[in-house]
DNA sequence: TTATCTTTCCATCGTGTCAA
DNA sequence: TTGACACGATGGAAAGATAA
């Protein structure tokens, strides 16, 4: 099976608009507000209901089940026994996806099939409009093959009922990570002096002031500045290194400086050492100095956004060679896709928050 | 037997990231 | 700037399940 790979698919912009529902406060999506590639993450979300029964303690275990897309009440899932008596009763016809969802579906001779031909491959996405037919088909009960005929002409059936599958997996998942947000945020508000407190010795700042730089600084651009400042470093050193008889030598061991020391087994014995490296091992219980005191070559001041809440004078303590932290990402996390990962939050890093 | 639905596997495409 | 790579999205196909 080959597709061409030119295949693109068509402009909506002849597709009849959805109807609106009178007195409805929820309007259609008009193509003009719809992008067909990774549209899914700038167009209106859908809101979604799910049973209120659902119990906190099981969000790890299964995601509890969708009862509405975007204000259409879905079919519950279906029992064989439902399913029996449907089928009896109504002529094959499942009486559980016979609900009368809010607004109102295109009217079928409105539908209009692209020109494309269908024997090409329909490698097209699915629009926010597409979706809400979609869902708001089935759950009047229309079969996989009649939905398909009457509404994607340019689909398969199957494409039409994996498309419904995954839409509610999706919307099942999303509310489970609002909630499953929620719970981190709760946590981390408790947590957060512990978390930070490390760091903030390292460097010399104040726990909130160190939080709220990373904060608005986000994971992106520390890694970035992380790197570029560890390369600088590197390439100063070695300049430095050509000018000397004898190497520089970096600060091992007790400075006696009294900054706070980190043992090395709190960052060698954590998951977190799995997600930073710094330019030397940690080895042995070291003390950590502003370069000021030490007379090392200093680094340079510790960067910044532009919004970044700390000073960066000549009198900000930079910081020492080891406090370099370049983060390896180990998940690339996804900014424009819909998917939900890619959260940086200290519970995934597998922070070492008890003490 | 037939129709419908579900599950599973797999190939392809689009896009973002990263290193050279 | 470009190519390699990873990953999610999409859809075709086949097999199996279920009920009329």
């Amino acid at each position: 099976m080959s597709r061409p790979r030119s295949l693109q698919p068509p402009t909506r912009s002849g597709e009849p608009p959805l109807i609106e529902e009178p007195g409805s406060s929820r309007g259609w999506i008009t193509d003009d507000q719809i992008s067909y590639h990774g549209a899914s993450s700038h167009a209106p979300q859908p809101t979604i209901s799910q049973e209120p029964s659902w119990q906190y303690s099981l969000q790890s275990i299964m995601a509890p089940p969708v009862t509405s897309y975007d204000g259409i009440p879905l079919p519950a899932p279906r029992t064989s026994s439902e399913n029996e008596s449907s089928r009896a009763t109504a002529g094959y016809k499942d009486k559980n996806r016979d609900i009368e969802g809010e607004g109102e579906l295109p009217p079928e001779d409105d539908v209009v099939v692209p020109e494309y031909s269908h024997s090409a491959y329909n490698y097209g996405t699915w629009s926010a409009a597409d979706d809400r037919t979609l869902v708001l088909a089935r759950s009047r009960g229309k079969h996989w093959v009649e939905l398909q005929r009457t509404y994607f002409p340019t689909k398969t059936a199957n494409a039409c009922r994996k498309r419904y599958e995954r839409l509610m997996e999706r919307r099942g998942a999303l509310e489970q990570d609002s909630q499953r947000l929620e719970r981190i945020s709760h946590d981390y508000m408790a947590l957060r002096k512990q978390i930070w407190t490390p760091l903030a010795d390292r460097v010399g700042e104040k726990w909130e002031v160190v939080e709220a730089a990373c904060m608005s600084a986000g994971i992106r651009t520390i890694q970035s500045n992380a790197r570029s400042h560890t390369n600088r470093w590197r390439k100063e050193s070695r300049a430095s290194q050509k000018g000397r008889e004898a190497p520089l030598l970096l600060p091992r061991g007790p400075l006696n400086t009294g900054m706070p020391t980190l043992p090395t087994s709190e960052m060698g014995s954590t998951d977190m050492a799995g997600d930073f490296e710094s330019p030397i091992p940690l080895q042995g219980p070291v003390h950590y100095q502003p370069h000021r005191d030490v007379g090392l070559m200093p680094p340079p001041p510790f960067p910044l956004s532009s919004s970044g809440s700390l000073p960066v004078d000549g009198t900000t303590p930079s910081i020492p060679f080891a406090g370099y932290l370049h983060v390896k990402s180990t998940r690339r996390p996804v900014v424009s896709r819909t998917n939900t990962e890619g959260r940086s939050t200290g519970a995934e890093l597998g922070w070492n928050t008890s003490n």
